[in-house]
RNA sequence: GGGCGGAUUCCAGAGCGGCCAAAUGGACCAGACUGUAAAUCUGGUGGCUCAGCCUUCGCAGGUUCGAAUCCUGCUCCGCCCA
């Protein structure tokens, strides 16, 4: 095995990470896996506690395939027993436990979009229920007796749910010391997470420790901030970017990036040089199209993030009608008026283009819904006959047939 | 085990007998503007057969002409003492 110079090694793996514990010993690490031949062992924990990936989740998978060019061996380890624990960093609940059912499901999905991003004919794939799960309540005890409260309770996230009076359930002083003792069993060199898991990932150097192994390198990456710009991307939030969602859904969301974020967003996202984004960015707009373009194309392709930049130019710039429209037609069940017509707000909720009929006349008072391209503020409007084409808002659009 | 405090619409959080479908902020939606689905500004955000009607303020009862607001019991949660 041949790796490249630690000087180079060093470069590529220092872009945009928070923490690196510590990087002298990186350095010495990476020069004697060197010397070696031998790839080092990194590894990525994933707890499939929700069923979807999103571009936060791909900027430490990014990372690791930083590693695996390098030539060293990336372990992805499943959180199959931690994922029924929850992980407490950077909540202020608990969260909600999960069946093995659930976790198994979520493992599948997971593992189909994280193929996205790595070569995942090419890592290790462990998973920590092969421990934990057989272990007995005294293997338990004699983990929990490794690490004390106070030290516990130094940790940000525990302390700050104290202060607020936030209930925090004893189990979730465990969730530390389980991934610490992933590092033991894998004997991992290096690990990395988000930044919000630097306590968790420095658990495990002490757990090593304790076991004679020498301790792993913590590195960290930021966390990224999702569509809203404040707050961390996460689907429950809505202001995430998944990596399942077609290009059109990708392309149109990365266009609603803040301004501020988009350096942001190049630089974790991307492989784009900074001497390039730098310039690149005094232009929001054109850098928000190249951006879009950049990532739909790593996760659907050059041609369908053409298609993508198309669409987005004649719905958004031009006002015109998205690629795909779907059909609806009413049925029995759908109400109609006296004449036998149905009501534009009933028509427009039956169709899914709104919630509700309340919600479907509000939009039309407020001049959001249009027919056939004009604009229709009259609740009380029906339409017998024909096809229509039934705009709401610029992203909600159907194409009604009342045969009759 | 004892004492105290709390549960409000998507979230946070006002309201403490009628003026409450419920302040304010966030989030979301729509509109204007900008070759940005950014920023900014404006409007909206329980449902419906919609100038009216119906259902919401932890759950179940009760007092009252009238309750999110008062009383009783229950459930869940936080804090303090042991």
């Amino acid at each position: 095995m041949k790796f490249p110079p630690v000087e180079e090694q060093m470069a590529v793996i220092e872009r945009g990470i928070v923490d690196l514990v510590d990087r002298q010993a990186l350095q010495a690490r990476l020069e004697l896996s060197r010397t070696e031949g031998r790839p080092l062992r990194v590894k990525f924990g994933i707890d499939p506690s929700s069923p979807d990936i999103h571009l936060g989740h791909t900027v430490p998978l990014r990372k690791l395939r930083d590693f695996q060019r390098l030539g060293h061996r990336v372990i992805v380890l499943w959180g199959t027993a931690t994922a029924m624990v929850g992980d407490p960093s950077g909540r202020n609940k608990t969260r909600p436990a999960l069946t093995r059912e659930q976790v198994e499901q979520n493992k599948q999905t997971y593992r189909a979009q994280v193929g996205a991003v790595l070569d995942i004919a090419n890592i290790e794939e462990r998973e920590n229920g092969e421990w934990f799960l057989r272990q007995s309540f005294m293997d338990c005890i004699a983990l929990a007796s490794r690490y004390t409260v106070a030290r516990m309770l130094e940790r940000d996230d525990f302390q700050k749910r104290y202060k607020e009076r936030q209930p925090i359930a004893v189990h979730e002083f465990l969730y530390p010391l389980l991934q610490g003792w992933d590092s033991v069993e894998l004997c991992c060199d290096i690990e990395i997470g988000g930044s919000d898991q630097l306590f968790n990932l420095l658990v495990g150097r002490d757990l090593q420790a304790q076991s004679n192994q020498t301790p792993q390198i913590c590195l960290t990456m930021p966390l990224l901030e999702g569509l809203d710009g404040s707050q961390k991307m996460s689907k429950s939030l809505n202001n995430s970017i998944g990596v399942a969602e077609s290009a059109s859904q990708q392309f149109g969301k990365l266009m609603k990036v803040p301004n501020e974020l988009l350096a942001k967003y190049f630089l974790l996202l991307t492989d784009t040089p900074t001497a390039v984004v730098e310039p690149l960015v005094q232009n929001p707009l054109e850098a928000k199209f190249a951006l879009a373009a950049a990532i739909v194309t790593g996760f659907h392709g050059n041609d369908a993030a053409m298609a993508a930049r198309a669409e987005y130019d004649r719905v958004h710039q031009r006002g015109g009608l998205p690629d795909e429209l779907p059909e609806w037609s009413p049925n029995q069940d759908t109400r109609r008026t006296a004449d036998g017509r149905v009501a534009l707000p009933t028509g427009i909720a039956a169709a899914g283009l709104a919630p509700s009929t309340s919600d479907a006349r509000r939009l039309i008072q407020g001049s959001g819904v249009r027919v056939d391209g004009v604009v229709c503020t009259d609740v009380n409007a029906a339409f017998g006959q024909g096809t229509y084409v039934v705009q709401v808002g610029k992203t909600r659009a159907a194409r009604w047939i009342i045969r009759d």
